[in-house]
Formats: structure tokens, C-alpha cells, sequence
DNA sequence: AAGATGACTAACT
DNA sequence: AAGTTAGCCATCT
């Protein structure tokens, strides 16, 4: 068969988009997650380059919530004055995200937190 | 075709 | 606190 390496399943890189499109589509109005925990949850670890790169080649017919995206510090990636930046933004002050010095608490926001509220209540 | 680039990050100075 | 480095690796020049 075509498999040189048997045993080893090789994901393709469809594949992996895939799996990162899912995530993203997985996070809560009203929470972020950064992008190597995406690429973690995704089964990508230490990949969250390619979570970026997934996120701006996704399908224009796949509304995705990119903008619950951040990065590891809880700012966004893009500069705060440019037009992706600032849509980004509104977007997430939208949905009660908030910033304090165009940073996201991201324990506060994470999807974690919002499970707790529903079983714990705010 | 080799080198730069980037929606990244953790671990170092 | 802020800048650098090494790892990441598909895409773009």
C-alpha cells in the first residue's frame, strides 16, 4: 500500500485545518482562547503558528468566530490601529469581552470560566 | 530554489 | 519590564 510508514498516521494539512476550524468554532460567545491552546485542543501542540495561518486561510462560506483569537499574552495579534485590529476589538467588546490596556484577562474569559457561571452561576 | 516571513510562544537575558 | 532566541513550518518572494 501507499503508506511508507505504517503505523503513522500523518495527518494532512487539510486535516489539520480542519481540526483547528472546529476549535475555533467551539468557543463561547464572550471568550477567547490564545492560539496555542487552540493548537493544543486541536491535537497540535506547540504549533500556534500554524493555528494563525489556518485562521487566514479559512473558507469565506465558514463563518468562524476568529476574533474569540488572541495571543498568549491576551492582546491581539494585529496593531491596535489598524483596521483588522480594531474590528477584532469591536467585535469582542461586542460580546462583553473586556480590555484593560488593550489586554484580555484570559483567565476571566477563557471557556473554562464560562462553564463554571452555568453550573456555579456568576 | 533558497531565504524571508509570520494572526505564535516559552524560556532566556 | 522589555528585548532576544530558539522552536515552529507552510507560504510567499
Amino acid at each position: 500500500m501507499a503508506n511508507a510508514s505504517p503505523g503513522v498516521e500523518e495527518s494532512s494539512q487539510e486535516e489539520r485545518f480542519r481540526r483547528i476550524w472546529e476549535v475555533v468554532e467551539g468557543i463561547p460567545e464572550g471568550c477567547v482562547l490564545n492560539y496555542g491552546e487552540v493548537a493544543r485542543l486541536a491535537g497540535l501542540p506547540g504549533r500556534a503558528r500554524l493555528v494563525g495561518r489556518a485562521l487566514a486561510r479559512a473558507p469565506r462560506n465558514r463563518p468562524l468566530p476568529w476574533h474569540r483569537v488572541v495571543n498568549a499574552q491576551g492582546r491581539i495579534s494585529f496593531a491596535a490601529d489598524s483596521v483588522r485590529g480594531q474590528r477584532q476589538r469591536r467585535l469582542l467588546e461586542a460580546e462583553g469581552v473586556v480590555f484593560r490596556d488593550d489586554v484580555i484577562d484570559l483567565e476571566r474569559f477563557s471557556p473554562e470560566q464560562a462553564i463554571d457561571r452555568l453550573l456555579w452561576g456568576p
